[in-house]
RNA sequence: GGCGACAUAGCCAAGUGGUAAGGCAGAGGUCUGCAAAACCUCUAUUCCCCAGUUCAAAUCUGGGUGUCGCCU
């Protein structure tokens, strides 16, 4: 039997988890989910996870399944979804991948094999300092050395991917390979591409309406609690966007109707890299949902398309 | 009605005679180990309007318009 998954992508608040439900109804498949902060624990709120109901139409993977408190990483995520997506097949169903995180997409359709390469805090925590104390030139400069191929890749002000190309230097020798060698599609199954849009400035009113909902649901609550859990800024936890500005909100930095435009705002920035990183795909299937009128209809134009494909 | 200040991009704003900083918003993009991360590029032929001075005006002068403040 041919294993395929099938992925269905798109910007956040586009509407990707009542669709994806519904489609993985629709097929008889289970969900995994492909969201860098809905796999955290106690997030419920503000990462806007499936409510209880949704959870319960179809099987879900990857949601709670992290403590905000462990150490992740696309790596782990490629081990977990991996073993998700292994599982629902052995029960001869279809993985429906959903999700906005671009790195854990692409995790998933090619053969990134990041086993080569291991991580060194110490050593990452000397090159963060030589960045910070002589500038992000110095630290490109000694890059330029070690492997110019990376530096020709990596612009000297993104530090982050310069210590981590060096960091992979100083463990194999050879560096990152070239990202376009590596950027083979997986032969583990094959794949069905679905990308869900919508107009900019309805996607734009929809994050802003669901900031507004999120806070009627009680994230400053949830923000609070996380607080009193012992998280700090320096969690995972209180990275994701509203987590982070709410807790400079408890902090005093600034009054909360400023905490929320911010959220808005963050939102929306996040929305638009997504779109840009998902655009990428050039054999993803795209459905412009603000040109429906109901749900109904995108289901209908999605389903029918997808039976065709299948 | 009188006096004064101000008028620069969607917003905030620098610029007092030499050819329009910067920030925000917006748009486009990059992407193998925290990715809701990190990073990059673009965005005013013109400074409220008209006239004048000058080789040269957002900058100086006169007039007009508008906004704000104070006084009556």
């Amino acid at each position: 039997m041919k294993r395929t998954i099938i992925v269905i992508a798109g910007p956040t608040a586009v509407g990707k988890t009542a669709i994806s439900i519904k489609v993985a109804t629709g097929i008889n498949g289970q969900i995994v989910s492909c969201d860098s902060m809905q796999l955290y624990k106690y997030m419920d709120i503000g990462s806007a996870k499936p409510n209880k109901e949704q959870l319960a139409t179809v099987p879900h993977h990857l949601i709670d399944a992290v403590d905000p408190k462990e150490p992740f990483s696309v790596v782990r995520y490629q081990q977990l979804a991996k073993e998700a997506v292994n599982k629902i097949f052995d029960q001869g169903q279809t993985p429906v991948i959903t999700g906005g995180t671009g790195l854990y997409l692409n995790a998933m359709l090619y053969d990134m094999d990041f086993g080569a390469n291991q991580r060194d805090v110490h050593y990452r925590k000397q090159l963060f300092d030589i960045a910070e104390h002589q500038g992000n030139d110095v630290l490109f400069a000694k890059l330029k050395d070690l492997d110019p191929n990376a530096a020709d890749r990596i612009h000297p002000n993104n530090v982050k991917r310069v210590v981590r190309a060096m960091e992979a230097i100083h463990y194999n020798g050879t560096g990152l390979a070239d990202f376009a060698s590596v950027n083979q599609k997986t032969k583990d199954y094959d794949s069905i591409l679905i990308g869900l849009t919508r107009e900019r400035s309805e996607l734009y009113q929809r994050i802003e309406q669901r900031v507004d909902q999120l806070m009627e649901k009680g994230l400053l609550d949830e923000v609070k609690s996380l607080k009193d859990m012992g998280f700090t800024s320096a969690d995972i936890a209180m990275k994701g966007i509203g987590y982070k500005e709410l807790l400079d909100f408890l902090e005093g930095e600034y009054e909360l109707p400023a905490a929320i435009d911010l959220i808005k705002k963050n939102t929306r920035h996040y929305a638009k890299r997504q779109m840009t990183w998902f655009k990428r795909y050039t054999e993803m299937q795209w459905f412009n949902l603000s040109e429906d009128q109901t749900e109904e209809d995108s289901m209908e134009k999605i389903m029918t398309w997808l039976d065709k494909k299948r």
